[in-house]
DNA sequence: ATGACTATACCATCCGGTCGGTTAAGTTCA
DNA sequence: TGAACTTAACCGACCGGATGGTATAGTCAT
């Protein structure tokens, strides 16, 4: 296998790469997110990031990846056997990464601007989802509420939108996840 | 070349560049919102462009400040004396600009992606609508889910993210709607 | 003529992508 | 062993063109 010889221990370049487009994202914004100034924190070069990357899109299509791919770890690390698991887990992933500055996302917003199909990937595992969610529940215009609640929080933190406080934010998710539950019970 | 230029009402040709500007974002995607591009769909050069917008920022934030004037005015056509009159608009409102192509909230949201205050009014009025909302209620989560929900909405259509399906949708609509009633029962 | 407004030409910068080189590690073969 | 060669990984100068913005010279109604 292939050692750094004069750098930090750790693995891949790919993922040092993903790494410092996420750092440069959130310290400089979105539209920051450049190849050399990704090349400049990842400490290396310009080159280096392309032979990684072939090309911006790539770059970006891989950050999208790593950020779906958490998602679907996070999702995992939940009870099996609950019921609407997926609503549930959309949920609690949610507040589980609060405080977590997803600036990142909205340079792939950003990209998705002039690259429309780049969100393809999470459109599709949205679609899954959505149709998860729905067999998982016999109210299915409510279970899609709470989903479109929640797809409302994330992008409330995306944008720093006005979210009426703190406080109302926790009633708010402790009354989603009654919800959930009643989703359940509406079934029984 | 240009014999309609002067017998707009008030000769003024911002209105002609913020429309040519919605037009550009969504016909070519928002990335190409440029001011060249605007200059050219508006049917003047970029010097004319710049004469009325002195920067691209400027010029977005009119767009914005354009969406939100419009959005007003479709609020202020609902009648007045409704309970959770906020929130019931907020719905109709995105009802009734089904089909409208949004790509122009694309371009915005790039802009933002490296102009981040490009969204202050947008906050500044969502935090006023928030307050009305919960002034308008008694059971501030409920009201405030809705909210999120319809939030929710909006950004599934601007990113055309998977819905459901229009039946799903329409029943979505049916059910916030009661939703909304439910809150002005709870508070009698 | 004046002042609001518009067009042309141009500039500086940034950014994505290319390309020929370079370094270092392995491989082959005598 | 060691010289010749191959390959992976990376460097960094450079190109091209897109873009925001400026400078300047008009045009046209009043």
């Amino acid at each position: 296998m292939h050692e750094r010889s004069h750098s930090e221990a750790g693995g891949n370049a790919s993922r040092r790469i993903l790494e410092a487009a996420r750092t440069v994202a959130m310290r400089e914004g979105a539209g920051k997110v450049t190849i050399e100034s990704v090349a400049r924190e990842a400490g290396l070069s310009k080159g280096g990031v392309l032979y990684n990357y072939p090309s911006k899109k790539a770059l970006l299509a891989g950050l999208l990846d790593q950020m779906l791919t958490a998602h679907r770890e996070l999702f995992e690390m939940l009870p099996e056997n609950q019921s609407s698991r997926t609503l549930r887990g959309h949920l609690e992933t949610i507040v589980q990464t609060e405080g977590v500055d997803d600036d990142l996302s909205m340079a792939i917003l950003a990209a998705a601007a002039s690259d429309p199909q780049l969100l393809d990937p999470l459109r599709k595992e949205l679609t899954g989802d959505i149709e998860r969610i729905l067999s998982e529940t016999q109210d299915a215009p409510a279970a899609m509420i709470a989903a479109l609640a929640i797809q409302g929080l994330r992008f409330q933190r995306l944008l720093k939108l006005p979210d009426g406080g703190a406080d109302l934010k926790r009633r708010v998710v402790e009354r989603l996840r009654t919800m959930i539950d009643e989703l359940e019970e509406k079934a029984l």
